[in-house]
DNA sequence: TTACGGCCCGTACCATACTACGGAGTCAAG
DNA sequence: CTTGACTCCGTAGTATGGTACGGGCCGTAA
């Protein structure tokens, strides 16, 4: 059998029990196939789903996005069309905080280096990552 | 004059009346000096620092760890190896974000190529974002 | 000088994302 | 064949991050 029980792969995944069940009733994972007694038998793949799910979330997605991350893929319900566009939009999203990532780092860096010079900082350095091209477009 | 009151800041920063007041209570912004009235008076720097809240929660920082980075100074109250020490753990918990984020990104762009060939993707091509370099080091 | 919006405060309520509880059935090791 | 950990389900409670309400004071413009 390569089927685990609902506490297995919460061990393995590092969530709980409990999430998983809620996880299941949200739709982020589908309802696994049960055995006679009603347990549910989880397939390994579930593992990766749900580490997907904890680190998008520590991206600051909310689970309706991660649902939405999880259903784009090409299938029969649905248009080419459709899963690009949608794709398109998460990818121009990911883009804008790896941006705003990139400015808050480069603010950090600078800010240790002002430390090795022992100068002094601004009230709050870090604001500085989001001084210029700040505005909308 | 160029301080504001509280509803003026809430229209600028987009953000509401009450998030501010509620992010005074958290320490998350400075308690601004008071009018004889007891209206708040608020300079024009707050309007920034809202920004950076906003824009950190939707990175996935939590209320409490934007107040860690917004106190990232060099200034009497610490040392400037603390101060290192702290940007430092900061900076690689970004990195790690935008590591992350790339590789969802890469998944994602993949999945529009996939769509061009109208060829048919995984159940979960998006899962690809994380399938390597996943284990702990 | 009064109307009407803005602001004061405390408290209560809300959505999201879990987390815990309780009582009953299940499984497998000893 | 019992014992103890695991699972089932529904429901209730929690933490975070706001959001709304209500009664009362403030400010300014007609």
């Amino acid at each position: 059998m390569d089927t685990m029980t609902i506490g297995k792969v919460a061990r393995l995944a590092e969530v709980g029990v409990e999430t998983l069940r809620f996880y299941e009733r949200e739709g982020l994972i589908e309802e696994p196939p049960r055995r006679e007694s009603g347990y549910r038998e989880y397939p390994e793949s579930v593992i990766a789903r749900l580490r997907f799910i904890k680190r998008a979330k520590e991206l600051g997605f909310t689970l309706g996005e991660i649902k939405e991350l999880l259903s784009l893929k090409i299938d029969p319900s649905t248009t080419c069309a459709d899963v690009r566009q949608r794709a398109e939009l998460k990818i121009d999203n990911i883009e804008a905080k790896i941006r705003t990532l990139q400015r808050m780092k480069k603010a950090l860096v600078k800010l240790t280096k002002a430390c090795d010079q022992r100068g002094p900082t601004d009230e709050c350095p870090i604001l500085e990552s989001l001084e210029r091209e700040d505005r909308k477009p």
